[in-house]
DNA sequence: CTAGGGTTAG
């Protein structure tokens, strides 16, 4: 027997045996089993090698292979460079691997996939280069490890090389091999061409089936994965457990619940629900289909979850908007003893986002630090939004300048934060730098940096944007359209928003409700139910913010029937069920109007227990209406609820004001001192084109201040000769009191006037208010409009005010 | 050395 093996030197590099692969590997392996004397495969120190866990152990038993002589063996020296590979340490398996004289080819095999699996695979590539330089032939499972690198990493033009080296090789035949390929090329996002190479397959066997079918899947084609999944049913193959993982998120994608429930059957039927990851697979698909209670069903009755089972029902919570849940789902995760994965924290910090949780989330930051995820870029965009969210725009920005690496992810999350928290020119800087830095802007950074413009308000901003959306063919993103609708509305160019409206084929429904909106705050209560109209005749279905977008409307038009009507057909024809926002904007239209009795039997005839703004509408509406009795019940339910927010108690002050209640009003000044309660302050901007300037009440340090206040000065007296009255009442108005003595030049009228004097005769006016409009202003603003023969457009708070000889758009009512 | 497929995500 013994006379029939090979000696060693033959499998060295010198020797070349014109075997097939197949066949030499046979033959090497008898030869490394049997011509090894036994003393050595059965040495204790092999032995130790075989149940070595960890480079510890390893380090370990080094000095003991050297001291025996076993070094210079190549079933040690193979295992060495086997052992650092997995553990990470390519140094010195190379270390051990490059002195050797006679390096055999399972050397250079192991030393492969080495470089292959732990170390990059552009390592891995140069590696098999050099070993067909050494003389050394492949073998068919070099190709699979280099393969999977290159379908991981999206090397198409590596991975095509490796696939030519392969037919090279005489592979083609080889199951194993070319379902690698398929896979390979399915990865690189080229699935046409892993098709092609699945219908030629030798053999199609589960696993074949496998890889196309989540190909397709990962690809997008949902659609064609679960076609797939039939076809491989008709040639007698049965789904196994990968099969269902590989193709329910394909169902979930597509929303196809019926399909969904027939796998879950399917699943049943077959004894899979046992394993944790088709039950995992199976709550994705459930809460994509938008069943919550059906995955948490499944959730609970999982025996065994991993930690993905977790994260799905923590992220799925987080984005149905029940934020609470999902915050108590993490922990009892944490209580469970689960260690938490980025993915897991990144849902959590959504949830935080959500609710404004600054505390939790900052607790999930330290945790992420704590877990080593601080170089996790997709971790860091997810604490970028939750900072923004939390309004610490600050921290956010610090998080950003940080990151070693930013995706384009990165720079939208981090734009979108500055959008969102008002910082539009930072937004803009930043999206000047992301594209010196080649990042292509995407429909996200659009979106993001169009809402940033129409928070500004410039008319001119936003058709420079149009124009950059327009030349990067990004104006063909229904998204990015709506945006565009939105932002011309904010910038008070409702009828170029209803031009692009109008030119859209695909409509979204965040379109029609932007457009709404629109109307809505332009005070165009009677477009807005036209288009509402116009949608239901379309049969397409408003959601539940189209009604807020419709009810208030109605309130800014003083529609209160229309608007009541709205509420009861939102869940009487449309099964919509009322949020906060809804009651909220229900006792703002009754209450505007003056109904402050219905108003408040409305709230006491509540489903819920009144949110925040529900009372602040109420308080807001008694403002208007001079009302104290209804103004304190509603104020002291207010500051149960949200004892904190300044806005609140400057309302209820002027409210005390318009009264000449003016030890009340102390009272409140007071009270916010002690508690150390600061209001927002009012400012103004005008927009001239080219610049924007902005305004405080009473603030003297523009260049131009003396010129503004003496220009403000002719023309208060020439509005005073047209009949204009000043409302003492309501110039003591406590929102702009920055400085007292000059409570009587309020910021509108100082932007008003700087934008009269740097404007030529007969140009509109637009002026941008943080608060809402006082009454004193608006009046003023009338009178100017009349008497300076101009337009002017100012949008408050909460809507639109067109000025134009002498009356409001708002028609006094807002 | 001793081969191929899979689930969550900004």
């Amino acid at each position: 027997m013994s006379s029939q093996l090979l000696p060693v030197a033959s499998l060295s590099t010198t020797s070349r045996s014109s075997l097939s692969p197949s066949s030499s590997r046979i033959q090497h392996t008898l030869a490394q089993r049997t011509h090894i004397p036994a003393h050595v495969y059965k040495h204790p120190a092999a032995i130790l090698l075989e149940l070595c866990t960890s480079m510890e152990e390893l380090r370990q038993i080094i000095p003991l292979i050297i001291k025996n002589g076993l070094y210079e063996e190549h079933l040690f020296q193979t295992k060495l460079v086997s052992l650092f590979c997995k553990y990470g340490s390519l140094t010195e398996a190379t270390r051990v691997f490059e002195p050797i004289e006679n390096k055999n080819d399972a050397l250079y095999h192991t030393m492969l996939k080495g470089y292959a699996q732990n170390s990059s695979i552009f390592d891995g590539l140069s590696f098999y280069c050099r070993m067909i330089e050494d003389g050394v032939q492949p073998v068919v499972y070099n190709f699979t490890y280099l393969l999977k690198g290159c379908g991981e990493n999206c090397l198409v033009k590596n991975g095509k090389q490796v696939h030519a080296q392969l037919i090279l090789n005489g592979h083609e035949g080889d199951v194993y091999a070319m379902t690698c390929v398929v896979n390979m090329y399915a990865k690189c996002r080229l699935i046409d061409d892993a098709h092609k190479v699945f219908v030629r397959l030798p053999e199609r066997d589960l696993v074949s089936w496998n890889t196309i079918i989540a190909g397709y899947a990962q690809n997008g084609f949902a659609g064609r994965a679960i076609e797939l999944v039939s076809q491989m049913q008709d040639e007698q193959l049965k789904p196994d457990p990968i099969t269902i993982i590989s193709v329910l998120p394909a169902v979930g994608n597509l929303g196809y619940s019926t399909i969904g429930k027939s796998i879950h059957g399917y699943i049943f039927r077959s004894g899979y629900e046992c394993l944790s990851n088709v039950s995992t697979a199976l709550l994705d698909m459930y809460l994509k289909c938008g069943s919550l209670s059906t995955a948490r069903v499944i959730f609970d009755k999982m025996s065994v979850r991993n930690v993905v089972s977790w994260n799905i029902m923590i992220d799925g919570y987080a984005e149905s908007g029940d934020s609470m849940e999902s915050l108590i789902l993490f922990q009892k995760m944490l209580d469970d003893g689960i260690k938490p994965t980025g993915v897991t924290i990144m849902a959590a910090l959504h949830a935080c986002a959500d609710s404004g949780d600054l505390s939790r989330g900052q607790f999930l930051h330290r945790l992420a630090n704590e877990l080593g995820l601080q170089n996790n870029i997709p971790l860091t965009n997810s604490l970028i939004s939750m900072y923004s969210k939390c309004k610490q725009i600050e921290i956010a920005g610090k998080l950003f300048k940080n990151m070693k690496e930013k995706t384009r992810v990165s720079w939208n999350t981090m734009i979108l934060g500055y959008a969102q928290n008002g910082h539009v020119i930072e937004a803009l800087n930043h999206f000047r730098e992301m594209k010196l830095e080649n990042i292509e802007p995407d429909s996200f950074t659009m979106v993001s940096i169009i809402s940033a413009i129409s928070e500004s308000s410039i008319l001119l901003q936003a058709k420079w944007i149009h124009g950059v959306v327009t030349r990067s063919f990004l104006d063909r993103n229904v998204f990015v359209k709506t945006a565009l609708v939105d932002m011309y509305a904010k910038c008070g160019a409702i009828s170029i928003a209803r031009k692009l409206f109008d030119l859209m084929d695909e409509k979204h429904i965040t379109t029609w409700n932007a457009m709404i909106d629109g109307y809505g705050t332009h005070g165009c209560g009677k477009e807005a139910i036209e288009l509402f109209n116009k949608m239901e005749n379309e049969n397409i279905k408003p959601n539940n913010i189209t009604f807020l977008c419709i009810i208030s409307a109605c309130s800014h038009s003083g529609f209160i029937k229309e608007g009541v009507r709205y509420f009861s057909i939102m869940k009487e024809k449309y099964a919509i069920d009322p949020t906060m926002d809804h009651y909220g904007a229900m006792v703002d239209l009754l209450g505007r109007s003056g109904r402050l009795q219905e108003a408040w039997d409305f709230i006491l005839k509540m489903p819920v227990e009144p949110g925040v703004n529900v009372f602040g509408a109420m308080l807001g509406a008694c403002r208007i209406h001079k009302n104290v009795k209804f103004g304190e019940m509603a104020a002291e339910r207010l500051f149960k609820l949200n004892p904190n927010d300044g806005g609140y108690y400057v309302l209820l002050a002027n409210l005390y004001a318009s009264v000449s209640m003016w030890d009340k009003v102390n009272e409140i000044r007071t009270k916010m001192e002690r508690k150390g309660i600061v209001k927002t302050p009012g400012f103004s901007s005008v927009d001239l084109g080219n610049e924007v300037h902005s305004f405080y009440s009473g603030s003297s340090w523009h260049s131009d201040s003396k010129k503004i206040y003496d220009f403000l000065e002719t023309l208060m007296e020439k509005i005073k000769d047209a009949g204009y009255v000043a409302d003492v009442d309501l110039m003591r108005d406590v929102e702009d009191d920055v400085e007292e003595h000059m409570v009587s030049v309020h910021s509108e009228k100082l932007a008003i006037a700087y934008g009269l004097l740097n404007t030529r005769p007969g140009n509109t006016i637009h002026i941008r208010k943080n608060l809402r409009v006082c009454g004193d202003c608006h009046n003023a603003t009338k009178f100017i409009s009349l008497v300076e023969k101009r337009e002017i457009i100012v949008r408050d708070l909460h809507r639109f005010h067109h000025f134009k000889d002498g009356i409001c758009s708002c028609g006094d009512y807002w």
